[in-house]
DNA sequence: TTAGATTCCGTGTACGCACACGGAATTTTT
DNA sequence: AAAAATTCCGTGTGCGTACACGGAATCTAA
């Protein structure tokens, strides 16, 4: 194996000191202008590449705060994946100086979020991880991040905005498309399926309004079977006696109903609305491994769960900012995360957020 | 943030030098019992745990080298896989004194097997990586690693052993299993299912078994359609005429047939020796994301493919030998990596090796 | 031309850990 | 009891990088 090559090797090679070529590679000025070609020149020659301990090891003092604003766990549980995926990398990445402190906001409630974004802009954080629900609430917090030139995550909702944001998540569109193959694999020629949105504002809901575009274009596509395609909006999914109504009446409407694909995580809130008799022929499609979507996945109610990853998007949300602002390495502007199929029988490998042994970016 | 716990912190507590709290964290001798107790107690107390990146900064003298011993890439694309993984975890470990030296052995011979271990192992690796494709070959590998002291981990072929064997990859039973669950889906009663090995050395293939056994167990199971199965192998699948004949044979001989399973990554020669009629009916699971099946997955030829994540297996497998040898880690003993359904509307995610950026285990 | 301002570059120290070296304290031997 | 051997522990240095500090060289203004 060659010898890595040092700033000091470089300094030697161009008869500098190491000072000077370290002011280069950090673009930190003072160096006339000849001197700094011809050591980026030797610099690529070399192939100098940055220890990254000896880095890390002389920023360590440096300490980096970051903000991590979810919706709160306590009132869904799809929220714990997220808060458990940024609370791993935050223990993973304690000893390089980073620190999350969380701000958790009401999962419907637009004003809250305001004031728990106004709080976590309070505590001076370096670096905002973020799931933006609401739309326009969110672009208060990108103007204040945009102006005090702190870099911003998102994560879950996809928003497209001029500032640099980096987008950790699905790609919405697409997990509506694979619902739809899904959902195909199970049905038959004459069947009736429906897209079922068990969720508040959904208009307003990018992320929502993309599945449904994905899982509508896979029915129009080549491939599919001829298989008629409702869609349904219930607000009222957490009082099970209005969902059994709306459930039932669903069924008595379409008799030939087979098939669900439920956009978020509460698919297991409409295999509870439906009678088991039905259920025995339906085949459903959900999100998320959350714990009460696999027990009805390992009783065989719930056909398909597609895996957001949601676990994923906390701990590479932080591991992104840690990479730009400690390591200061480039990270790529959108990282969408696979659409794992999961079934009962390939389901606990993807339980335990798919990273045994602690991660560490370089 | 509470201020990270040094060495020299514990020293002080204690009341001796940073050396002799150094000697106790080592083991390596010197210390007196009672102090060495009481360094060891204050240790917890303070919850002291070591920066890595001091650690493997002062490390640094050290040299790793790994022999990393698969089959030839060129007889099989499936190879390829496992090595662009080795390749790319090397590059991240490179900072870190570790060195990969590859070495390669043609897919079917035994001997050449042989041969190309001692090879590897008269280069004094200081550890090795290898698939252990021959079960009796590799023995004379493990005996020599044991003889020698150096750590060894399997990829691909699962091998128990008394010695401190490491294996990472997958879990075959369980991927004939979800093979059943896949093909079941598309079958419909009455149907008939073929298990194609396409490979040589069957009945000394413990994996092969492994997956035979799994998928039979599920159609023996309590969820299943009423689905017959036949299972075949064919050793011959590098003639096309041939395979095609047989292919044909098969047909003729069990008019039901319209499932199959092809227990490697092989899947690709059975699709191209079936006839284009037969084939818009027949449901196919497979494994692995290489080119030719990937092709058929996108014309829709072939429904499922089951991702080994051959990649993974190599990329973990150098970062184990890494944790446990350089980073001085605690590394588990059987690592099981997922088994990812693909389908054509998400395997995109899965081509890139997974990690966009890369990434260091710590 | 000289003092002052400015640009440019080298030196030194710290980061936390690993380990070699040697000195002090204790035990064993003479 | 003195010498030798052994156990035990502290000190010092290096790993590669980041950055503060200050000195030397160059440039500007009087």
């Amino acid at each position: 194996m060659t010898e890595p090559i040092r700033i000091k090797d470089i300094a030697e090679r161009v008869g500098v000191s190491s000072g000077t070529v370290d002011r280069v590679i950090h673009k930190r000025g003072q160096v006339s202008a000849v001197l700094r070609e011809k050591i980026e020149r030797v610099m690529k020659e070399m192939g100098y590449e940055p220890n990254i301990a000896a880095r890390t090891l002389a920023h360590n003092q440096k300490r980096l705060s970051i903000a991590a604003i979810l919706p709160d766990y306590r009132t869904d549980p799809y929220w714990e994946q997220p808060k458990e995926g940024v609370e791993r990398a935050a223990e993973s990445v304690r000893h390089y100086g980073a620190m999350v402190e969380f701000y958790f906001f009401p999962i419907f409630e637009p004003k809250t979020f305001l004031i728990t974004v106004s709080q976590a802009l309070d505590a001076q954080p370096d670096a905002v991880l973020v799931a933006p629900l609401f739309l326009q609430e969110a672009q208060v917090l990108f103007a204040a991040c945009a102006q005090r030139n702190i870099p911003i995550v998102l994560i879950n909702t996809q928003i497209e905005d001029d500032d640099e944001l980096t987008y950790i998540g699905q790609d919405s569109y697409q997990s509506g498309v694979l619902a739809g193959r899904l959902l195909n694999f199970g049905l038959t020629d004459g069947d009736h399926a429906m897209l079922v949105n068990l969720d508040k504002e959904v208009a307003s809901a990018r992320h929502l309004q993309e599945k449904e575009r994905g899982f509508k274009d896979f029915f129009n596509g080549v491939e599919k079977k001829s298989v008629t395609i409702h869609t349904a909006v219930q607000e009222d999914f957490d009082d099970p006696v209005q969902l059994k109504t709306w459930a039932e009446e669903q069924i008595t409407l379409h008799p030939q109903l087979k098939g669900f694909f439920v956009t978020n995580s509460r698919a297991y809130k409409l295999v509870e609305a439906l009678s088991p008799v039905f259920l025995q022929k339906a085949k459903i499609v959900g999100f998320d491994l959350i714990a009460p979507n696999l027990k009805l996945l390992e009783a065989g109610k719930i056909q398909f769960l597609i895996n957001q990853n949601a676990w994923q998007q906390g701990y590479y949300g932080i591991l992104t900012i840690v990479n730009r602002l400690i390591f200061k390495k480039e990270t790529q502007r959108i990282l969408y995360l696979p659409l794992d199929i999961i079934v009962k029988e390939n389901v606990e490998y993807y339980l335990k957020g798919n990273l045994q042994s602690p991660i560490m970016v370089v």
